[in-house]
DNA sequence: TCCCAAATCTTACGAATTGTAACAAGCGGT
DNA sequence: ACCGCTTGTTACAATTCGTAAGATTTGGGA
């Protein structure tokens, strides 16, 4: 578990400086660079986890560094800039920063906004044709559900919907109305018992064990967790 | 794939109504909330992809609400707060909050500012899941009771509220009041005897001796102690 | 020490919620 | 029309959890 990486970029030595002594107080490993294409060129061997950047730079322009970084990489990033119109800060949010920080800034909110965004991980799959979990893998394009031992268990488009809603917000709470609504849709409200046998019949081919089920917990007045690890992909 | 909802928690209701029409404009859909007992009464039956949370409530703390709702739940929440020093924005953050807004504001940035937060995907939570205690595992993300043997005995989601809030301050005195509000929040009204006998079966889970327990202690006139070495992880 | 009222524990019961087997309707292929 | 599969509906079983009420404990006063 070494220290996350944030990089700096920013024309500013002064300003570098701050940023990396504050961090690097905080427990962070920093790389600070003055030019983009310096920063590009050190992209190319490291993968940072945090990335800073200051928007006015001389060499290149900052918002679709901004753009490449955040949408073609996946990184995260955070802006820094001494525009503080409102109309900066939501153009620079829309194409794909993290969060945006105005200067002049306290280090002390930097780091605590650094730590926020890696609090909640890195990137996050999103869903695809495959999932896997907990020994299974569930193929949405052949409707099969797979085993470890490679055995084949078909699963309808019915079935498929809760799946897929379960593992695409694994470890959450879902409560009965938003499963309403993203299946059917149709609100026939209190005689609804089909939600109920979907994800019985669901159970089933999951083979879980009906009194003490481990991937799709019911939680009593509320709704349902699915609680495997998912990968997509 | 229904639109992501926004939950909207402020005791201003024209600031109420001012983020839920940018929101809805913006295609989300939204719930409001002027206190913080509805809020959580609403949250029992539905997960908001995003919180909005103003600290300024009159009643509740609303940092120890957003601590709540982040660590345990892991919801995404957002603080708008008229607080403008660095320091409350700091404590903000490693409270758990995901951003930190400041009135006054202009709605198209609190829209961007939700829109980067989703665009990460809605993460699952993943600290706080199990705690050690005497011998004991308790995994709040799977509903189940561990023992030295491994042995499994599962716990209600009620139980479970009980059990987190015994575990969250340990061999520290909870009064009665404090444990209402902190379960169903229902008004502390007359009879009550539903926390006793939650309590009562959370202690046969735990096969405590109703002569001599010796994790859950009751103080007779006073509330309630738990006595565990508790360690979080 | 003994007694009593308040506080708390426990057990039983029932309303609401959820699980699931069985049946029936719908649909496509033969 | 028949068959097999999917899916909703119904009916009933099982679970959760609060309420009621009697049993038990506590702490103070006689």
């Amino acid at each position: 578990m070494t220290a996350p990486l944030v990089t700096i970029l920013d024309d500013e030595p002064a300003i570098r400086t701050m940023l990396a002594d504050a961090l690097n107080e905080a427990g962070f490993r920093t790389m600070t660079f003055g030019r983009a294409t310096e920063f590009e060129a050190a992209l190319r061997s490291t993968t940072p986890d945090v990335c800073l950047v200051d928007l006015s730079l001389p060499d290149r322009d900052g918002l679709s560094l901004v753009h490449r970084l955040a949408l073609e990489q996946g990184a995260t990033v955070i802006i820094i800039s001494g525009r503080a119109q409102v109309q900066d800060r939501v153009t620079g949010l829309e194409l794909g920063a993290d969060d945006y920080i105005i200067k002049p800034f306290d280090p002390a909110e930097v780091v605590a906004r650094i730590r926020a965004r890696l609090r909640r991980g890195t990137p996050s799959p999103q869903s695809g044709e495959t999932a896997r979990f907990n020994g299974w893998v569930a193929h949405f394009d052949r409707y099969i559900l797979e085993d470890e031992t490679a055995a084949e268990t078909p699963f309808s488009h019915a079935e498929g919907e809760v799946l897929r809603l379960f593992l695409e917000r694994p470890k959450r709470l879902i409560s009965r109305q938003t499963m309403q609504e993203a299946l059917g849709g149709a609100a026939s409200e209190s005689f609804d018992r089909a939600m109920d046998v979907r994800i019985s019949r669901l159970r089933t081919k999951l083979r879980e064990d009906p009194k003490n089920p481990r991937l799709i917990k019911t939680i009593y007045g509320a709704g349902y967790i699915f609680l495997g690890d998912v990968v997509w992909g």
